[in-house]
DNA sequence: CCAAATCCCTGCGTGC
DNA sequence: TGCACGCAGGGATTTG
């Protein structure tokens, strides 16, 4: 469940690996993932020289010559690997990209709730990102603008918080964790949620997600670094998938809660989430 | 306008 | 052993 922590640790591994390096062509095990995989355009716009690799919400970008890109969304199950050309496919490999010095790039998606396709740059970014909300590690998401946000939010918090359009790269996991970090219960009603309030939420989301990065993500059942190896913030999850277990705050005497909202497990203490 | 429900997909754990 | 079922959740879409 790659949220932005796992994105942008697969993006500077990839980053790392690829930069400079070459694509000679395409191929697809699949017609289609979340959408149809378009093979003649990405034939066409995905070639030549690998300009960069930079993440932007939960997407990855490889940035070619004349504007050309390769959007990629991992959605639920989708990895990357790099690898010898003549490796044999994997179960579940569904596109793959040939690469310069007897590589390839292999997208993996169990469930197919990705997405890869080509685009164009409109500006820094494809023009299809236009209705995104602010990256949360950047400046535009602030106190006054979360609080502006909720004002028209009559629903509970934590689904807000989930939300693309209000701020990007907050899945369930972060959301559920953040929202612990500053002790506001998932349940608030948006417009009732303080700018006081606002302040901490916005503090503890960027600490959690850093954390996490940090830490090359949280691996809870998929998600895997390019090279295989675990995101090991899993290890640092306060709430979520700890439902029964004892609060981790010190001196909270507290039990996880699992509820269900907007169809998603949200998870908190009953005891010191306010 | 807003919010909740539904669907997409596959693997896994559970209960019978 | 096998089978039905629920669950996992990002995001588009539908329904209320």
């Amino acid at each position: 469940m790659p949220e932005l922590p796992e994105v942008e640790t697969i993006c500077r591994a990839l980053a790392s690996v690829l930069v400079g390096r070459k694509v000679l062509g395409v191929g697809a095990t699949v017609s289609t993932l979340r959408e149809p995989v378009d093979l003649e355009t990405l034939e066409k716009n995905v070639r030549g020289k690998i300009k960069s690799v930079r993440r932007r919400a939960k997407f990855l970008v490889f940035d070619f010559a004349g504007r050309k890109c390769l959007i990629a969304h991992l959605g639920m199950t989708g990895s990357f690997r790099v690898e010898l050309a003549d490796a044999p496919l994997r179960k579940h490999d569904r596109v793959f990209f040939n690469l310069d010095k007897k590589e390839k790039l292999v997208y993996n998606d169990i469930r197919r709730f990705g997405v890869i396709k080509a685009a164009t740059l409109g500006g820094e970014w494809p023009e299809e990102f236009g209705g995104f909300g602010p990256e949360p590690l950047e400046g535009g998401f602030s106190a006054e603008y979360l609080y502006g946000k909720l004002q028209r939010c009559k629903g509970p918090l934590k689904p807000f918080l989930m939300r693309q359009d209000i701020v990007v790269g907050v899945g369930n996991i972060y959301a559920s964790e953040a929202l612990f970090d500053c002790r506001v219960d998932p349940r608030r009603i948006g417009c009732e949620v303080t700018l006081k309030e606002c302040a901490k939420i916005v503090s503890s989301i960027r600490k959690v997600l850093r954390a996490s990065i940090r830490q090359g993500g949280t691996t809870f059942s998929d998600y895997r670094k390019p090279d295989g190896s675990e995101g090991k913030f899993v290890l640092r999850l306060k709430v979520y998938a700890r439902e029964g277990q004892e609060c981790k705050r010190r001196g909270c005497s507290g039990t996880i809660s699992k509820i269900k909202q907007g169809g998603r497990s949200t998870f908190h203490c009953d005891l010191c989430q306010k």
